[in-house]
RNA sequence: CGGGGUGUAGCGCAGAUGGUAGCGUGCUUGGUUCGGGACCAAGAGGCCGCGGGUUCAAGUCCCGCCACUCCGACCA
């Protein structure tokens, strides 16, 4: 008899994009909300997969000489004042502290949306030589913006990221940097989360409040918008002069040194969920799962079945991989969709069959394969299994985005292209706002970026047909 | 911030014409099961989103607010 599904379900993607992701989101417990609109909490499962990120970029940056630090989490008014583009960037999306317990404060103080202004403050104070440079910092922390629709990961009012900051004596150095920290960005995109990007700079209407130039990693989800993945920002010298910053180079000149900064938030969970999650849920490449593999017992309670798994468990175990056994008295059905939903790389099936047999039944999450492996064998073929399983979903990802960014040569074939299909539409472009706003405008797109790997699809700007250089990606983003 | 939808047990929902709340699932305990979301039995669990109003009486009618969600605008 066909057993109608009974546990809360996830709506599929086909159906409802949206709300397969929300569900998604909560069904395999990465988030929860609470009682404040746009503050999500993140569950342990969901905070397991930020750590995985945590560690490697944090790895990353300390071999590359940054050190950590703690900035305050509430910036004075009067300094946040300082620099304005900055400040009319962020000023719309600020919370602000008035009061301390029942009193007015003499000024009220925003809740960071983002540190530059603490950094450069403090470093007006502590920078006075070329010894003194370069200042690499990061921080870990979390900031505020008061967002007006929000969805988990994707846009929270409140998020967890990582905001590098560094200043340093000479804008090449300072450039270099930036470009830099795009690459570990996009190192971590790719090798860690199997989501493969589109690397570039950001027009001018798009780059970040204060920049002179915005680097980012495009990456496409699976209803083919874009996501805005990371981002590494040129400051040039406007903020160390706005907050006073200099330093006596070795000729004893005072010079004004060129910041930067980069950061990458809890979003990119969102971009990985929507890269490589399917209608069973979450799929998570073996890298970044908090639980590589999951030992399914089958038929536990027969004789010599758990003790088996249980030496398999210790066997993965010391092999280094993270691994789980779930002795739990749910049905093996039950399990085995539970694990599904939660994205896990590979499960290991062991019944009484498989222990005569002297072997296990491996199942990929992102194919459904059923592999069986010898016992013996475990320790050495489980990662290259979970190898094949990371470079299968980045495959994937790649395929989607290679085959959905349609070169165009006028706005209204980009129009057309971006109704059919979705995805990246590239075209030529003359570099004028007036143009980027008639896309927005006309065919629903924003740009994306001007990315690193140009192609001359012509020598005209698509929107208005005056000569043009470069190449653009647009897209439709979240 | 504009438009739509939703809010009743953890979750999913039912509660015509107002009369003091119910179903499924999950949860707890015990037992039987176990190769893809098991079964039996006994239990626990509700300021019916919040605040006003109408009424003898409001989950139900009226007003306001809030939250979630989708579509826009804005943004990582």
């Amino acid at each position: 008899m066909a057993k109608e599904k009974k546990v809360e379900q996830i709506t599929d993607m086909e159906v409802d994009f949206a709300q397969w992701f929300t569900d998604v989101c909560v069904k395999a417990e990465l988030v929860d909300y609470s009682g404040v609109k746009g503050l999500f909490i993140l569950r342990p499962y969901g905070y397991a997969i930020w750590e995985r990120i945590q560690g490697y970029l944090d790895g990353r940056f300390k071999e590359l000489g940054h050190e950590n630090v703690s900035m305050p989490m509430l910036i004075p008014e009067s300094l946040l004042q300082k620099e304005k583009d900055h400040v009319e960037g962020f000023a719309p999306e600020c919370a602000w502290v008035t009061l301390g317990g029942s009193e007015e404060l003499p000024e009220k103080l925003c809740i960071r949306p983002t540190s530059e202004t603490l950094f450069c403050d403090h470093w007006s104070h502590v920078v006075h030589s070329w010894r003194d440079l370069p200042m690499k910092y990061n921080q870990w922390c979390s900031v505020l913006r008061w967002e007006k629709t929000t969805r988990p990961f994707l846009r929270g009012r409140e998020f967890l990221w990582q905001e590098g900051h560094t200043l340093h004596a000479t804008a090449e150095e300072a450039i270099a940097e930036t470009e830099q920290m795009l690459e570990v960005y996009a190192d971590c995109a790719e090798k860690l989360l199997a989501m493969p990007v589109v690397r570039g700079v950001k027009t001018d209407k798009e780059k970040f409040a204060g920049a002179e130039r915005t680097y980012t990693i495009e990456c496409m989800m699976h209803d083919r918008k874009a996501l805005q993945s990371g981002t590494s920002h040129y400051f040039g010298d406007g903020f160390a002069r706005a907050f006073g910053i200099s330093f006596a180079d070795k000729t004893n000149t005072q010079q004004t040194p060129h910041e930067t900064s980069w950061g990458l938030s809890t979003r990119i969970i969102g971009g990985l969920i929507m890269t490589h999650g399917d209608n069973s849920g979450l799929v998570l490449p073996p890298a970044v799962a908090p639980i590589q593999v999951v030992v399914v017992p089958v038929a536990q309670h027969k004789p010599g079945v758990l003790d088996k798994a249980n030496e398999v468990f210790e066997t993965l175990k010391a092999a280094g991989i993270r691994v789980k056994l779930d002795d739990s008295d749910n049905s093996l059905g039950w399990k085995c969709a539970q694990w599904e939903m939660k994205g896990v790389p590979l499960r290991l099936e062991l019944g009484p069959r498989d222990i005569e047999n002297g072997q296990c039944v491996a199942v990929r999450r992102d194919s459904g394969e059923k592999i069986p492996v010898a016992l013996a064998e475990l320790a050495a073929r489980t990662p290259e299994l979970l190898d094949a399983v990371q470079q299968g979903l980045f495959d994937k990802a790649k395929r989607n985005l290679d085959e959905h960014c349609y070169p165009a040569a006028t706005l209204e074939e980009a129009r057309q292209l971006q109704s059919a299909h979705g995805g990246f539409v590239k075209t030529m472009w003359c570099g004028d706002l007036a143009c980027e706003l008639a896309m927005k405008e006309q065919a629903g797109m924003s740009s994306r970026c001007i990315p690193f790997d140009q192609e001359h699809l012509g020598d005209s700007c698509a929107c208005c047909g005056k000569p043009a250089t470069k190449m653009v990606y647009w897209g439709v983003a979240y």
